[in-house]
DNA sequence: CTGAAAGCGCTTACAG
DNA sequence: CTGAAAGCGCTTACAG
């Protein structure tokens, strides 16, 4: 071993008495390599004996890309969507021999690109992408099956579910892309029913122009009865606009969230939401990134958190 | 340029006329070179010329260490200690060349050796680690000048201000070792104030248990007038108990959080929290790991973010 | 069936 | 004042 602390290939070669390369054959299991069978296992020995590891950054250099996947989302990781991509991401890539490192806050592209150049990552994903377009899963069209399409379809037809016929949409003010094609599902669906056509309306912070906002909007469409937040932090500072209103939930209007955040539980009346279970978007993401074959992954469909507020 | 994409330190030397070993003492203001003022300029020239950036992880290799800081964080980020944390650190580190990656979720030993072989980061940081101890900043015995200590008394001494002389500590009920030491500080902090024993107890998911807690501890402890909230997180879920079993904040009891998330303004009454700007902590951990003087930081003192409920 | 050699892109003693 | 050379640890054509 050289001295310092790191077992290399050339310890293993030496310690099992052949050349790096067939070593490297070996541990790599090589295709087109025929290396004997005692070789081999006296190979494997040598190594697990020193507890050689590769060295990644090597690897890398040589390969082009290291094993890791770079991951950027904007901030948190607040609702059970992010939380469980985030876990599947992880998982498979792990599976694979990857590591998901994530990025937070927004990145100019120069950053992008220092990280590019500083790690050589096998990919560099942005969170929420593929679940935008829908193209994941196969399901083309915004992903009507396990897409936003298909949860924005699941929170409207709940409301319809409970008598709503005049509904609107609740939007946060920072705009996101998102908003546009969770108003166009939306909208799509509530046609599809023979609704109404969906309204919308932003929910500024802080809590005190929320509330104006939300009187206004009450003023200019008296028949909405049923509000669907963009997400769940919407739908909370609804509930609390509503409440500053003196309005009763569902009673007066009823308020359905998407995404369950932890804090749906805590109110009163307590947040109806919808639950998005993102692992499998997460082992997709991960398969993708690494060129691998992406069948045979079963999504969890998304279901309703029944509480008190619809 | 070699034929691909990529400009290296080899097409520099050949489009400024000297060797590798030139460019490279450069661009890196190699201390100890005397190079002539025209060939550097001429170096540099051709450098911004053809766009070099060098090759972060061939540099790695040869370094030991590539230029990235990776931090372990459990799980979200949800209140501002952690944001503001994240971005001081992410800031730091950018104004000195390097990158930070996180990882979220509970890692095990093998999957950060595994980390350090595939990336050698300069550093690998544990989120709230030097929060905990408080041993940053120069402020020794747990951070009573702005660490976990300063914070767990400003938090008591609020409710002492406001009249209160029994009050408890309310916890998670997933154990965490900063309860421990919350405990204690706060603790030391009412018998400095010349108060009753600061009691605690847990407040359990969901609701319902979390309900039949607190119930039980105001039966044991009748006059308890005031809870602290080991987080936002555990003060909002007790301002939901305290309500569902019809109780008044802050007039039966009060109530304040602490690490102010975005949703202690939605409830009613609003939580008073306790505001922590930890972004020169980041700047701190970015200095530290990359072993630069940490002095004239100035960190900005927590404050109470007054709202409804004490 | 196995080894010697080149090369990924960089930095840094070591010579001149 | 500047260049040739070695080497970080690995993989992979290319020869035997």
């Amino acid at each position: 071993m050289g001295g310092s602390g790191r077992v290399t290939l050339n310890d293993v070669a030496a310690a099992s008495g052949v050349s790096r390369a067939t070593v490297s054959f070996v541990l790599n299991n090589a295709p087109n390599q025929t290396i004997s069978a005692a070789t081999r296992e006296r190979v494997q020995q040598a190594a697990s004996d020193l507890g050689y590891v590769p060295h990644g950054v090597a690897r890398a250099l040589r390969e082009g890309a290291s094993r890791v996947v770079v991951l950027n989302i904007d901030w948190g990781l607040e609702g059970n969507y992010s939380r469980s991509y985030v876990r599947g991401l992880d998982d498979e890539l792990a599976a694979h021999d990857h590591v998901l490192l994530v990025r937070h806050g927004h990145h100019t592209p120069q950053a992008t690109q220092q990280v590019l150049d500083t790690i050589a990552p096998r990919a560099v994903l942005r969170f929420g992408e593929p679940y935008l377009t829908g193209h994941e899963l196969d399901d083309r069209g915004g992903g009507w099956r396990d897409g936003l399409a298909a949860h924005a379809a699941l929170q409207i037809r709940h409301l319809a579910e409970h008598g709503h016929t005049r509904m609107a949409l609740a939007l946060p003010d920072s705009g996101t892309p998102l908003a546009e094609a969770r108003l166009r599902f939306a909208g799509q669906t509530a046609a599809a029913l023979g609704l109404a056509p969906l309204a919308s309306f932003v929910v500024p912070r802080p809590r005190s122009a929320g509330t104006s906002a939300v009187r206004e909007f009450r003023a200019a469409h008296p028949g909405v009865t049923a509000i669907a937040g963009f997400n769940d932090d919407v739908a909370l500072r609804t509930l609390t606009t509503l409440h500053d209103l003196g309005l009763s939930v569902p009673g007066d209007v009823a308020v359905i969230g998407y995404d369950d955040t932890e804090y749906g539980e805590l109110v009163t009346p307590a947040l109806t939401t919808v639950h998005i279970d993102a692992e499998a978007h997460g082992r997709l993401a991960a398969r993708t990134a690494l060129g691998l074959d992406t069948g045979g992954l079963v999504p969890v469909p998304a279901r309703i958190i029944v509480r008190d507020s619809v």
